[in-house]
RNA sequence: GGUGCCGUGCCCAAGUGGCCCAAGGGGACGGUCUGCAAAACCGUUAUUCGGCGGUUCGAAUCCGCCCGGCACCUCCA
């Protein structure tokens, strides 16, 4: 392995710097996940994409990462700048709405939703947490951490809960810029708690003795805030000071804010060297939202035909320090180079049973494509260029398919697996453990395509070509594309998409 | 008021001081193959990087101004 240093855009900072690592040759990885009070969107998979990116390139340096990604289950509210009549944990108010009615509580809901967020991870080729802790399953740290905070003078309790005195903290505003001073400039309607010292003051600990999730701490019951799950599971996993931190744009401020505030108040120490945050995705050029209908999810896509692959190569054609566009263009463009890696993958493995003898004529070049490609991905995760030269070596591949040797199908497989390992590109790593999707397609009758199939062969060869023609032009309305080769005439259905 | 991002061929999109007369994909066009197609493969497709100035031996890349678009600032990945 050479002297490759690995390099990503800091938030902090605001520069393009090595991630440095605490213990030499371990990554400890902390990137926050979901709230799952309904399915996510193909936007919150992006931000998880970029957080398997960088594990596939940290993996491929030689690292050993340890990653902890956790599930938010309980407290993240809606409006957590409003007194608490008003802010909601976005777990209750999903029960109350439309969807939540099949859920006889929250608890059910959240587990509901949980499962299918794993099951789209797996779909998507995302690669396993080593912990993927979960808030309610934390709620003692958290309350220590809450009645710890207080004790030392950071955190007071109020008749509403518990708060984190932001003056308390004089690094508050450093990952956002978002200072008390900035702050108190903003031009925004803010509501007003009396019970908050300083209105940027944010909760750890709500007292709510009807919340539908609730426990019991020293300051009554209720539930903890969003913010404080974070950085109890963190520091419980991987210790006071991380090598790197990650998130989606919108979690920049409050939440990452507010993490730091509490850890570094906690700890003393440096909560994380190293920050990076994924735009958002847009659709169509318009932010995702359900209310203008262009809200996608995985599973939506794969009942309109998306290969979950396509899904993710079209979520990491772009890079994640710049908002990307997904497209009806943008899905179909990733089915096609799909294809490309598929049918290599395919001719590499036939070559491997059947090719003949003769030299390895391309593992030279894929070599170098393959380094291009790593070179690519440690330069601040640019996946615009290591997708271009991955895709360069399918068609160096591709156009040695037809008479490829054993020793450069060997070649053409080691090129592949690394590319898969780098990129999750080629292939489906790992068994499911779930049902695919099928795609809401034509039905189709075999046994009658293979019918005029062979009547068309034999239209053909009675220079009847006008028959043989139609026979393809009605199946090509159906949808049904033939294609013919040496060995016969095979066929497909055309994707929608 | 604060904090950031972007404007590159018909479309998407890399490149951020010389290796760039600018990757890669789509599209279009030409070729191979084919009865003809489709698919596949091969090739062609920006002397130019929003505009105007400046710095420099050298700029898409740095600086200034201008034009245009976008995100976040306590719902959001």
């Amino acid at each position: 392995m050479s002297e490759r240093t690995f390099r990503l855009y800091d938030t902090m900072t605001r520069q393009v710097k090595p991630i440095e690592l605490a213990e030499p040759g371990l990554l400890r990885f902390y990137s926050c996940g979901p709230t799952v009070y309904s399915y996510a969107h193909i936007g919150n998979f992006r931000t998880f994409l970029t957080a398997d990116l960088v594990i596939r390139t940290a993996e491929a340096l030689g690292w050993t990462v340890k990653y902890v990604s956790n599930i938010t289950d309980v407290g993240h509210l809606t409006q957590d700048n409003l007194a608490d009549a008003s802010g909601e944990d976005k777990m209750a108010s999903a029960l109350k709405s439309k969807e939540g009615e099949q859920f006889n509580n929250v608890w059910e809901l959240a587990e509901f939703y949980e499962d299918a967020f794993l099951e789209d991870w797996a779909r998507l080729n995302l690669r396993e947490p080593s912990v993927r802790p979960r808030a309610t399953q934390h709620m003692r740290e958290q309350i220590v951490a809450a009645e710890q905070l207080v004790k030392e003078g950071y955190a007071y309790e109020t008749p509403t809960g518990v708060y984190f005195s932001v003056d308390s903290f004089k690094g508050y505003g450093k990952l956002s810029g978002n200072t008390q001073e900035n702050l108190r400039k903003a031009v925004r309607e803010v509501v007003l708690d009396d019970n908050k010292k300083e209105q940027a003051d944010f909760a750890l600990w709500k007292k709510d003795d009807k919340h539908l999730m609730q426990w019991y701490s020293p300051f009554g019951w209720g539930f903890p805030g969003w913010h404080l799950e974070c950085s109890v599971m963190a520091r419980m996993y991987l210790g006071d000071t991380l090598d790197l931190h990650a998130g989606g744009e919108d979690l920049i401020f409050p939440h990452h804010e507010c993490e730091i505030a509490q850890s570094e108040a906690l700890t003393g120490k440096p909560f994380s060297n190293h920050w990076i945050h994924t735009r958002f995705l847009q659709v169509n050029g318009e932010k995702m939202s359900k209310s203008t209908g262009n809200y996608y999810t995985v599973r939506s896509l794969l009942e309109k035909g998306a290969d979950p692959l396509a899904i993710r190569y079209a979520l990491i054609s772009g890079i994640y320090t710049k908002p990307l566009n997904f497209t009806d263009q943008s899905l179909s463009d990733a089915m096609g180079n799909l294809d490309r890696f598929k049918r290599c993958d395919a001719a590499v493995e036939a070559a491997l049973e059947n090719g003949g003898e003769g030299p390895d004529v391309i593992g030279a070049a894929l070599g170098d494509l393959y380094d291009q490609a790593l070179d690519a991905m440690t330069n601040d995760l640019n996946t615009s260029v290591a997708l271009a030269k991955a895709l360069e070596g399918t068609r160096v591949i591709l156009r040695e398919s037809e008479s490829l040797s054993k020793e450069s199908a060997k070649s053409g497989k080691l090129y592949l697996d690394r590319i898969n390992a780098l990129l999750g590109i080629v292939r489906q790593e790992r068994d499911l453990g779930c049902d695919p999707i099928e795609a809401a397609g034509p039905k189709v009758d075999e046994a009658r395509i293979q019918n005029l199939i062979e009547e068309r062969t034999a239209a053909k060869k009675s220079k009847d070509f006008a028959r043989a023609d139609q026979i393809r032009k009605d199946l090509e309305v159906e949808g049904i594309e033939l294609r013919d080769s040496i060995e016969g005439t095979t066929w497909v259905v055309k994707s929608a998409l």
